[in-house]
DNA sequence: CCAATAAAGTTGCAAATGCAACCATTAAAT
DNA sequence: ATTTAATGGTTGCATTTGCAACTTTATTGG
């Protein structure tokens, strides 16, 4: 493999693993402070910045985490009271999500706890400059 | 939140998707050549560049995905003949793991499927300049 | 030397995941 | 209009995870 193949390749690996660092770190943070998992936020902050309900597979596209089993995730949180799905007038086979008071209020416990850990993986290790570039690079890699 | 810190959770959130998306694919390529996760991959790249065989720990340190579970991913690269665990004379607790040659055969056919991946992910999105920079600041955030 | 602790792995169990098959409803095609 | 195909979502099942408890062997401190 070329020279710049190998750079890839290096590059790669560690993209996979800082994000198996990172993500590691918040999942334990949020567990340490008795909180659900990352997948629960990433809904409910779907939801919350929808203003009005969303669709499942809405939900799905704007996600940064499996989609799949999305079905069942939703599940646990409407348990726990934190959204609700409604059926669709228009649509008879859809139901809209929409988030609840309690999912609000759950979303904005957990946002410290994972803010904290941005700021410990990014903030904290480069520059404001290289933070910008770096976005960029990654905005570039993405489909 | 300040300016500086917004950036960085639109490039967290951004790493995040890249991660997702690229991996996804290559485990998707994978099956789809009828081949096994990436995890085996990983573990079997390890045994291979060690000359001797490893410890189940030391697998452990050098993996990119989780550790979590070794023993039984260990056990269906085992089951498959990929590798092999032999009591280590020095530690009663170890096993020494070292791969087969049937693995190593997995490994170099699974290879290609990976590689093309990267490539795709990589290389052919960003220049040999702009590999070597996003390679350096993701040195700069991993531990 | 002996108890106490730590380290390396394994295992049981509950929860989560990945698929694929499956409903129900809607949209398209003939 | 009626069949066909596509879409949105759910469910069953096997596999995989995450955790914590546990076994066995090493190490360390009296």
């Amino acid at each position: 493999m070329s020279k710049a193949n190998e750079e890839a390749v290096a590059a790669w690996a560690r993209l996979i693993r800082l994000q198996k660092q990172a993500l590691d770190k918040v999942e334990k943070n949020l567990k340490k402070a008795g909180l659900p998992p990352l997948a629960w936020y990433d809904v409910l902050l779907e939801l919350d910045r929808a203003d009005s309900g969303l669709r499942q597979y809405e939900i799905g596209e704007r996600i940064l985490l499996n989609k799949h089993n999305l079905s069942r995730l939703l599940d646990r949180l409407e348990d726990k009271g934190h959204l609700q799905r409604k059926p669709c007038a228009e649509d008879g086979r859809v139901s809209e999500v929409r988030i609840t008071a309690n999912g609000r209020k759950l979303r904005k416990q957990m946002w410290p706890v994972y803010a904290a850990a941005i700021e410990e993986a990014f903030a904290s290790r480069l520059s404001a400059e290289e933070v910008r570039v770096f976005g960029r690079t990654l905005a570039k890699l993405l489909d």
